[in-house]
DNA sequence: AACCTCTTCAACCGCTCTCGA
DNA sequence: CTCGAGAGCGGTTGAAGAGGT
């Protein structure tokens, strides 16, 4: 029924990974670093695996840096501002969130977020009267939403766990950022910033694995993660617009700047958090947004 | 306890993009 | 310029677990 997979062949495995095959392609990454996909296949003994597999398997899960689970308010208010911007542009959101893979944003905006700002959505319609010299189409956030009726459950944060071998394989991490430095996905292209610091954060394999977080910290790597978190949006906004709408993953210095400037995100952000906020501020909050939202 | 429904997210699929020959 | 291979992206699927009846 349907499309042929890609990788139709006898002997390619396909489903989830085991931790053992964890472990050929983080050896073999190691010993080659990422990229070469196609090669992979052909290269490693006991990996049955399609290249793409490989990578996204690598991209998304092994990759050292990727933080799992628990999204932090600021993180939720710039993919829900980043979504606005951008659409679903996943990788271009991820740029701005280099702990996070575009798979990991895209899951978490159409599990928790989108539900979170339909229920704003209803919320603001529903209980807003219409201020003066707006329409209801011209005052509400251009936020898109699917077609999800289920919305009525809270969205629970879960950090996955991971099966038992995974400090071999953060051994193995270890010792290769330890002894190179490390090429990264050509998408998170700013992590040249992290080349030079080397400020990778841990957690790949969610909270239970401590000793994983522990290898795999580095001193600067909360410096890094609170100047990419706090980022304003009113600076991821100036790239969008300096760059013609382009994707915008460079140049994180210029993110760096402070978040003392009261963005407009700051007050969506709160009341996705807590929702007992009234319509009302939402309200205004929303007016208050440039025109361009 | 058994069954059903819903939710989550890792992984897959096909399309598009990029780049080298 | 064209073509093909490889890489990347976004949409979708389905297994597994949680929660409800």
């Amino acid at each position: 029924m349907g499309r042929p997979p890609c990788c139709d062949k006898d002997g390619i495995k396909k489903g989830p990974w085991t931790p053992e095959e964890d472990i050929i392609l983080v050896s073999y990454i190691q010993e080659h670093g990422p990229g070469n996909w196609r090669s992979v296949p052909t290269n490693t003994v006991g990996l049955q695996r399609c290249s793409k597999s490989c990578r996204l398997r690598w991209t998304n899960y092994l990759r050292p840096g990727i933080k799992r689970g628990n999204f932090t308010p600021h993180e939720e208010g710039m993919i829900i501002h980043l979504q606005a911007l951008l659409g679903n542009k996943w990788a271009a959101i991820a740029s701005y969130l280099p702990q996070r893979t575009d798979n990991d944003i895209k899951n978490y905006w159409n599990t928790h977020l989108k539900k979170k700002l339909k229920r704003f959505q209803s919320a603001f319609q529903t209980q807003e009267p219409q201020l003066p010299g707006t329409t209801s189409t011209s005052s509400s956030p251009h936020y898109k939403f699917g077609n999800d009726d289920n919305v009525a459950t809270q969205p629970q944060l879960t950090s996955t766990c991971y099966a038992s071998s995974t400090e071999n394989i953060s051994r193995l991490l270890e010792s290769w950022m330890k002894c190179s430095p490390i090429s990264n996905p050509k998408h998170h292209d700013n992590d040249d910033n992290n080349n030079n610091n080397t400020s990778y954060h841990g957690g790949c394999v969610g909270e239970q694995d401590d000793h994983f977080e522990t290898l795999m910290s580095f001193d600067n790597l909360n410096d890094h993660k609170e100047s990419m978190v706090t980022t304003t949006c009113d600076s991821v906004e100036e790239d969008i617009i300096n760059e013609g709408g382009n994707k915008v993953n460079e140049n994180i210095d210029s993110m760096e700047e402070d978040d003392e400037n009261n963005p407009p995100l700051t007050f969506l952000e709160k009341w996705l958090l807590d929702e007992s906020t009234t319509s009302r501020q939402v309200t205004e909050e929303i007016l208050r947004l440039p025109s361009m939202f």
